[in-house]
DNA sequence: TTCTTTTTACGAAAAGCTTCGTATTATTGA
DNA sequence: TCAATAATACGAAGCTTTTCGTAAAAAGAA
Protein backbone atom coordinates (compact mmCIF):
# COMPACT_ATOMS: atom_id res chain seq x y z
CA UNK A 1 0.00 0.00 0.00
CA UNK A 2 0.66 3.37 -0.48
CA UNK A 3 -2.56 4.52 -0.76
CA UNK A 4 -3.13 7.40 1.76
CA UNK A 5 -3.19 10.99 0.29
CA UNK A 6 -1.39 13.71 1.90
CA UNK A 7 -3.80 15.74 2.78
CA UNK A 8 -1.52 19.03 2.55
CA UNK A 9 -2.62 20.39 -1.02
CA UNK A 10 -1.25 23.22 -2.00
CA UNK A 11 -2.77 26.79 -2.48
CA UNK A 12 -3.30 25.78 -6.16
CA UNK A 13 -4.47 22.53 -5.49
CA UNK A 14 -6.45 23.59 -2.54
CA UNK A 15 -7.86 26.25 -5.44
CA UNK A 16 -8.97 23.10 -7.67
CA UNK A 17 -10.26 20.77 -4.60
CA UNK A 18 -12.69 23.72 -3.56
CA UNK A 19 -13.89 23.72 -7.53
CA UNK A 20 -14.81 19.36 -6.81
CA UNK A 21 -16.35 20.02 -3.64
CA UNK A 22 -18.70 22.78 -4.92
CA UNK A 23 -19.60 21.53 -8.09
CA UNK A 24 -18.68 17.69 -7.57
CA UNK A 25 -17.19 15.48 -10.40
CA UNK A 26 -15.89 17.45 -13.35
CA UNK A 27 -13.63 17.50 -16.81
CA UNK A 28 -10.50 18.95 -16.43
CA UNK A 29 -11.80 21.98 -19.31
CA UNK A 30 -14.81 22.61 -16.44
CA UNK A 31 -12.04 23.19 -13.96
CA UNK A 32 -10.25 24.83 -16.07
CA UNK A 33 -13.21 27.35 -17.30
CA UNK A 34 -13.82 27.74 -13.20
CA UNK A 35 -10.54 28.90 -12.57
CA UNK A 36 -10.44 31.10 -15.34
CA UNK A 37 -13.37 33.29 -13.70
CA UNK A 38 -10.70 34.16 -10.61
CA UNK A 39 -7.52 34.07 -12.91
CA UNK A 40 -6.71 33.74 -16.17
CA UNK A 41 -5.27 29.71 -16.50
CA UNK A 42 -4.25 27.75 -19.31
CA UNK A 43 -5.99 24.42 -20.30
CA UNK A 44 -2.37 22.14 -19.69
CA UNK A 45 -1.55 23.53 -16.53
CA UNK A 46 -4.79 23.01 -15.16
CA UNK A 47 -4.83 19.32 -16.70
CA UNK A 48 -0.85 18.80 -15.41
CA UNK A 49 -2.13 19.79 -11.71
CA UNK A 50 -5.05 17.36 -11.83
CA UNK A 51 -2.97 14.82 -12.94
CA UNK A 52 -0.56 15.58 -10.01
CA UNK A 53 -2.73 15.58 -7.27
CA UNK A 54 -3.85 12.22 -9.12
CA UNK A 55 -0.86 10.60 -8.29
CA UNK A 56 -0.80 12.27 -4.73
CA UNK A 57 -4.55 10.32 -4.69
CA UNK A 58 -5.80 14.21 -3.65
CA UNK A 59 -8.51 13.27 -7.16
CA UNK A 60 -9.32 9.92 -8.28
CA UNK A 61 -10.42 10.02 -11.85
CA UNK A 62 -13.21 8.37 -14.47
CA UNK A 63 -11.35 7.68 -17.60
CA UNK A 64 -14.45 5.52 -19.12
CA UNK A 65 -14.90 8.10 -21.84
CA UNK A 66 -12.50 10.43 -23.14
CA UNK A 67 -12.77 13.37 -21.49
CA UNK A 68 -11.65 12.19 -17.75
CA UNK A 69 -13.51 13.09 -14.83
CA UNK A 70 -11.94 13.84 -11.80
CA UNK A 71 -13.67 13.60 -8.57
CA UNK A 72 -12.04 14.92 -4.74
CA UNK A 73 -10.91 11.97 -2.91
CA UNK A 74 -10.80 13.62 0.30
CA UNK A 75 -13.68 15.39 1.87
CA UNK A 76 -13.59 19.62 2.49
CA UNK A 77 -14.12 18.68 6.35
CA UNK A 78 -11.55 16.26 6.85
CA UNK A 79 -9.08 18.74 5.01
CA UNK A 80 -9.91 22.10 6.26
CA UNK A 81 -9.64 20.45 9.90
CA UNK A 82 -6.24 19.36 8.48
CA UNK A 83 -5.23 22.75 7.42
CA UNK A 84 -6.89 24.58 10.44
CA UNK A 85 -4.48 22.52 12.81
CA UNK A 86 -1.43 23.87 10.55
CA UNK A 87 -2.89 27.07 10.59
CA UNK A 88 -3.48 27.51 14.49
CA UNK A 89 -0.19 26.22 14.86
CA UNK A 90 1.86 28.97 12.48
CA UNK A 91 -0.28 31.61 13.00
CA UNK A 92 -1.90 31.81 16.42
CA UNK A 93 0.81 29.38 17.94
CA UNK A 94 -1.73 26.81 18.54
CA UNK A 95 -3.98 29.28 20.31
CA UNK A 96 -7.53 28.21 19.25
CA UNK A 97 -9.25 30.65 21.66
CA UNK A 98 -7.48 33.62 19.43
CA UNK A 99 -8.52 32.50 16.40
CA UNK A 100 -12.05 32.60 17.15
CA UNK A 101 -12.07 35.70 19.05
CA UNK A 102 -10.23 37.67 15.76
CA UNK A 103 -12.57 35.67 13.27
CA UNK A 104 -15.64 36.56 15.67
CA UNK A 105 -14.50 40.08 15.69
CA UNK A 106 -13.18 41.03 12.21
CA UNK A 107 -15.73 39.52 9.67
CA UNK A 108 -19.48 40.56 9.50
CA UNK A 109 -21.20 37.38 10.71
CA UNK A 110 -25.06 37.33 11.00
CA UNK A 111 -26.82 37.00 14.00
CA UNK A 112 -28.33 33.55 12.89
CA UNK A 113 -25.17 33.06 12.61
CA UNK A 114 -23.97 33.82 16.16
CA UNK A 115 -27.07 31.95 17.01
CA UNK A 116 -25.91 28.93 15.62
CA UNK A 117 -22.36 29.25 17.13
CA UNK A 118 -24.05 30.11 21.10
CA UNK A 119 -25.86 26.67 20.30
CA UNK A 120 -22.73 25.25 19.99
CA UNK A 121 -20.90 26.50 23.02
CA UNK A 122 -23.85 25.15 25.06
CA UNK A 123 -23.41 21.75 23.49
CA UNK A 124 -19.66 21.91 24.39
CA UNK A 125 -20.64 23.27 28.09
CA UNK A 126 -22.87 20.25 28.55
CA UNK A 127 -20.56 18.17 27.16
CA UNK A 128 -17.70 19.57 29.31
CA UNK A 129 -20.07 19.00 32.87
CA UNK A 130 -20.24 15.19 32.16
CA UNK A 131 -17.04 15.15 31.08
CA UNK A 132 -15.12 11.57 32.14
CA UNK A 133 -18.41 9.36 31.51
CA UNK B 1 7.57 55.85 -1.23
CA UNK B 2 8.00 51.85 -1.60
CA UNK B 3 7.48 51.42 1.83
CA UNK B 4 4.70 49.00 3.35
CA UNK B 5 5.36 45.28 4.19
CA UNK B 6 4.07 42.92 2.43
CA UNK B 7 2.44 41.70 5.56
CA UNK B 8 2.03 37.79 3.26
CA UNK B 9 5.07 36.15 5.09
CA UNK B 10 6.19 32.62 3.87
CA UNK B 11 6.14 29.90 6.76
CA UNK B 12 9.57 30.12 7.63
CA UNK B 13 9.49 34.27 8.06
CA UNK B 14 6.75 33.74 9.99
CA UNK B 15 8.11 31.25 12.07
CA UNK B 16 11.13 34.07 12.77
CA UNK B 17 8.58 36.83 13.22
CA UNK B 18 6.93 34.28 16.07
CA UNK B 19 10.58 34.46 17.54
CA UNK B 20 10.44 38.78 17.62
CA UNK B 21 7.00 39.27 18.69
CA UNK B 22 7.89 36.70 21.36
CA UNK B 23 11.25 37.61 22.66
CA UNK B 24 11.39 41.29 21.07
CA UNK B 25 13.89 42.63 19.30
CA UNK B 26 16.71 39.80 19.04
CA UNK B 27 20.42 39.46 17.40
CA UNK B 28 20.78 36.76 14.73
CA UNK B 29 22.36 34.49 17.10
CA UNK B 30 19.56 34.38 19.35
CA UNK B 31 16.77 33.85 16.53
CA UNK B 32 18.72 30.98 14.93
CA UNK B 33 19.36 29.51 18.44
CA UNK B 34 15.21 29.89 19.12
CA UNK B 35 14.91 28.21 15.51
CA UNK B 36 17.44 25.38 16.08
CA UNK B 37 15.36 24.47 19.38
CA UNK B 38 12.78 22.69 17.00
CA UNK B 39 14.45 22.46 13.62
CA UNK B 40 18.35 22.35 12.80
CA UNK B 41 18.98 25.48 11.28
CA UNK B 42 22.44 26.77 10.02
CA UNK B 43 23.82 30.24 10.93
CA UNK B 44 23.81 31.51 8.02
CA UNK B 45 20.34 30.33 6.89
CA UNK B 46 18.37 32.62 9.72
CA UNK B 47 20.64 35.11 8.63
CA UNK B 48 19.83 35.13 4.81
CA UNK B 49 16.17 35.04 5.84
CA UNK B 50 16.50 37.92 8.18
CA UNK B 51 18.36 40.28 5.56
CA UNK B 52 15.48 39.07 3.09
CA UNK B 53 12.54 40.33 5.49
CA UNK B 54 14.40 43.34 6.02
CA UNK B 55 14.16 44.11 2.44
CA UNK B 56 11.09 43.34 2.37
CA UNK B 57 10.66 45.68 5.40
CA UNK B 58 8.76 42.49 7.51
CA UNK B 59 11.56 43.98 10.24
CA UNK B 60 13.84 46.60 11.09
CA UNK B 61 17.27 46.31 12.16
CA UNK B 62 19.73 48.42 14.56
CA UNK B 63 22.75 48.09 13.07
CA UNK B 64 24.82 50.39 15.95
CA UNK B 65 26.46 47.72 17.35
CA UNK B 66 28.52 45.13 15.59
CA UNK B 67 25.34 42.52 15.95
CA UNK B 68 22.83 43.76 14.30
CA UNK B 69 19.34 43.37 16.11
CA UNK B 70 16.41 42.54 14.93
CA UNK B 71 12.59 43.48 15.27
CA UNK B 72 9.39 42.89 14.09
CA UNK B 73 8.38 45.39 11.67
CA UNK B 74 4.89 44.51 11.89
CA UNK B 75 2.51 43.71 14.43
CA UNK B 76 1.51 40.22 15.71
CA UNK B 77 -2.45 41.17 15.43
CA UNK B 78 -1.87 42.91 12.00
CA UNK B 79 -0.67 39.77 11.10
CA UNK B 80 -2.39 37.27 11.93
CA UNK B 81 -5.89 39.28 10.83
CA UNK B 82 -4.42 39.49 7.60
CA UNK B 83 -3.52 35.82 7.33
CA UNK B 84 -6.98 35.40 8.85
CA UNK B 85 -8.43 36.70 5.61
CA UNK B 86 -6.78 34.50 3.15
CA UNK B 87 -7.12 31.78 4.83
CA UNK B 88 -10.51 32.25 5.68
CA UNK B 89 -10.92 32.79 1.77
CA UNK B 90 -8.88 29.59 0.25
CA UNK B 91 -9.92 27.16 3.37
CA UNK B 92 -13.45 27.86 4.22
CA UNK B 93 -14.91 29.91 1.10
CA UNK B 94 -15.03 32.79 3.70
CA UNK B 95 -17.08 31.38 6.15
CA UNK B 96 -15.90 32.95 9.52
CA UNK B 97 -18.80 30.81 10.77
CA UNK B 98 -17.63 27.76 9.64
CA UNK B 99 -14.23 27.41 10.93
CA UNK B 100 -15.33 29.40 14.12
CA UNK B 101 -17.48 26.14 14.34
CA UNK B 102 -14.70 23.77 13.76
CA UNK B 103 -12.06 25.62 15.63
CA UNK B 104 -14.37 25.55 18.59
CA UNK B 105 -15.18 21.40 17.91
CA UNK B 106 -12.20 20.24 17.46
CA UNK B 107 -9.85 21.80 20.06
CA UNK B 108 -9.66 21.64 23.45
CA UNK B 109 -11.36 24.72 25.30
CA UNK B 110 -11.20 25.53 28.49
CA UNK B 111 -14.77 26.84 30.42
CA UNK B 112 -13.05 30.01 30.88
CA UNK B 113 -12.47 30.34 27.26
CA UNK B 114 -16.11 29.35 26.26
CA UNK B 115 -17.11 32.48 28.45
CA UNK B 116 -14.38 34.64 27.39
CA UNK B 117 -16.18 33.86 23.70
CA UNK B 118 -19.60 34.10 25.40
CA UNK B 119 -18.69 37.68 25.93
CA UNK B 120 -18.05 38.69 23.26
CA UNK B 121 -21.12 36.94 21.40
CA UNK B 122 -22.94 39.63 23.39
CA UNK B 123 -21.22 42.26 22.76
CA UNK B 124 -21.13 41.79 19.14
CA UNK B 125 -25.13 41.35 19.50
CA UNK B 126 -25.59 44.48 21.28
CA UNK B 127 -22.76 46.31 18.92
CA UNK B 128 -25.50 45.28 15.85
CA UNK B 129 -28.86 46.16 17.63
CA UNK B 130 -27.87 49.84 17.36
CA UNK B 131 -26.35 49.34 13.82
CA UNK B 132 -25.88 52.24 12.05
CA UNK B 133 -25.12 55.11 14.78
C1' DT C 1 -10.30 8.88 -45.84
C1' DT C 2 -8.39 13.27 -44.48
C1' DC C 3 -8.48 17.50 -42.07
C1' DT C 4 -9.69 19.80 -37.80
C1' DT C 5 -10.60 19.88 -33.04
C1' DT C 6 -10.16 18.12 -28.42
C1' DT C 7 -7.89 15.68 -25.21
C1' DT C 8 -4.09 13.45 -22.57
C1' DA C 9 0.88 12.83 -21.55
C1' DC C 10 5.15 14.56 -20.57
C1' DG C 11 9.18 17.24 -20.00
C1' DA C 12 11.07 21.21 -18.97
C1' DA C 13 11.12 26.21 -18.20
C1' DA C 14 9.83 29.79 -14.86
C1' DA C 15 9.18 31.39 -10.38
C1' DG C 16 9.48 31.38 -5.48
C1' DC C 17 11.45 29.74 -1.19
C1' DT C 18 15.13 27.77 1.63
C1' DT C 19 19.67 26.42 2.55
C1' DC C 20 24.42 26.81 2.41
C1' DG C 21 29.38 27.81 1.06
C1' DT C 22 32.64 31.32 0.76
C1' DA C 23 34.55 35.90 0.99
C1' DT C 24 35.02 39.96 3.58
C1' DT C 25 34.96 42.83 7.49
C1' DA C 26 35.10 43.63 12.41
C1' DT C 27 36.48 42.29 17.27
C1' DT C 28 38.97 40.17 20.78
C1' DG C 29 42.83 38.60 23.28
C1' DA C 30 47.44 36.62 23.64
C1' DT D 1 50.81 42.90 15.91
C1' DC D 2 48.75 38.68 14.58
C1' DA D 3 46.03 34.75 14.92
C1' DA D 4 41.51 33.14 16.17
C1' DT D 5 36.76 34.08 16.49
C1' DA D 6 32.36 36.02 15.17
C1' DA D 7 29.62 38.71 12.34
C1' DT D 8 27.71 40.36 7.71
C1' DA D 9 27.15 40.11 2.64
C1' DC D 10 26.26 37.71 -1.33
C1' DG D 11 25.67 34.42 -4.84
C1' DA D 12 24.23 30.32 -6.15
C1' DA D 13 22.65 25.54 -5.48
C1' DG D 14 18.63 22.71 -4.30
C1' DC D 15 13.66 22.13 -3.80
C1' DT D 16 8.99 22.71 -4.52
C1' DT D 17 5.27 24.63 -6.99
C1' DT D 18 3.29 26.51 -11.09
C1' DT D 19 3.05 27.33 -15.91
C1' DC D 20 3.53 26.18 -20.53
C1' DG D 21 5.01 24.17 -25.13
C1' DT D 22 4.86 20.24 -27.90
C1' DA D 23 3.79 15.62 -29.28
C1' DA D 24 0.76 11.88 -29.62
C1' DA D 25 -3.75 9.83 -29.42
C1' DA D 26 -8.76 10.00 -30.00
C1' DA D 27 -13.04 11.79 -32.00
C1' DG D 28 -15.76 14.14 -35.26
C1' DA D 29 -16.86 16.40 -39.63
C1' DA D 30 -16.40 16.99 -44.44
Amino acid sequence: MENTAPLKPTETELEILQILWQHGPSTVRFVNEEQSKTKETGYTTTLKLLQIMHEKNLVSRDEESRSHVYRAAVTEEETQQHLLGRFLDTAFRGSAMKLVMQALGNHRTTPDELNQIRHLLKKLEDDSSNADS
